[in-house]
DNA sequence: CATAAACCTAGGTGCGACACATAGGTCAAT
DNA sequence: ATTGACCTATGTGTCGCACCTAGGTTTATG
């Protein structure tokens, strides 16, 4: 089977099949003439496993060395435990991050839509410069 | 003021001033005889503008782009409004995506903090291979 | 005065996971 | 023979910096 099925088939993009097969996650055989890529059922399988290691939020980088312990007859499993909580607590970060920000800009924009344009020559704009964050700015807590 | 000094100032490092200085955000004079980067106050401002900007989740292009606005003698805020939104629509995306990605991975390393590791031949980790995401497989739903 | 420490410069590269573009070869149908 | 749809390898762009290279400047010190 050549990239354009096989991507079609796992629903992926050809270069994302591509993408795998340069940096070694992927080893089609080439076909004999005309220089194709023939990926095998083996391909499939383990393109269907890259496929569920991103979703848990591996990265490419992970899925290597997962693969690598593999080959290399040691059971990866204990790696795969230590990297996923690795990667679960930059999630967590991420995601703390994400609804600071989030709640930032929402309270941005509420402010906006109810005060009026302007700019001077100091200024570049009005919003930005005097947006009050009621997150990040409680009356700056118990220093008064 | 030189670079480092701005940046120690503004909390930022001497890289990211020079990044901003790079791209035209900031325009501090050269110094007379040595070369080096004069930075006023007035780039102190524009710094202080730009934190805040980065800090409500604007890109470094939707600041040139306000700036610019701005520099040709509109009024930026309509533009902002545009600008926040859209950014606001993607983080609020963002934050749908990690939460799940977060449930998923909680999901993952329940599942495999109690089952025992194994592999063979044909796979890679039996962890990762016979994950089952309680979320995104719901007894396939209506589909029986 | 020589030297070292600490600062500065411009320009280039690296990160991550692809998407996209370039230039060309192959294959099947018309 | 040509067209269209596929394939190849390789390179570049994304984003916001961080880091490195190779060098010049300034200041303090022995």
């Amino acid at each position: 089977m050549y990239v354009k099925q096989l991507a079609k088939l796992m629903g992926v993009t050809p270069d994302t099949v591509r993408h795998y097969t340069r940096v070694g996650l992927l080893n089609p055989i080439r076909s004999t003439g005309n220089g194709y890529q023939e990926y095998t059922a083996s391909d499939q399988q383990r393109l269907k496993f890259i496929i569920s290691s991103r979703q848990l939020g591996f990265s490419v980088k992970d899925i290597q060395q997962i693969i690598g312990e593999s080959q290399q007859g040691n059971c990866p499993c204990p790696l795969t435990r230590k990297l996923i909580t690795k990667r679960l607590e930059e999630t967590e970060a991420l995601f703390q991050e994400t609804l600071k920000l989030r709640t930032r800009m929402q309270a941005a924009l509420a402010q906006w839509d109810s005060s009026a344009d302007g700019a001077n020559a100091s200024d570049v704009c009005s919003l930005i410069e005097s947006f009050v964050d009621p997150i990040n700015n409680q009356m700056n807590k118990e220093e008064a």
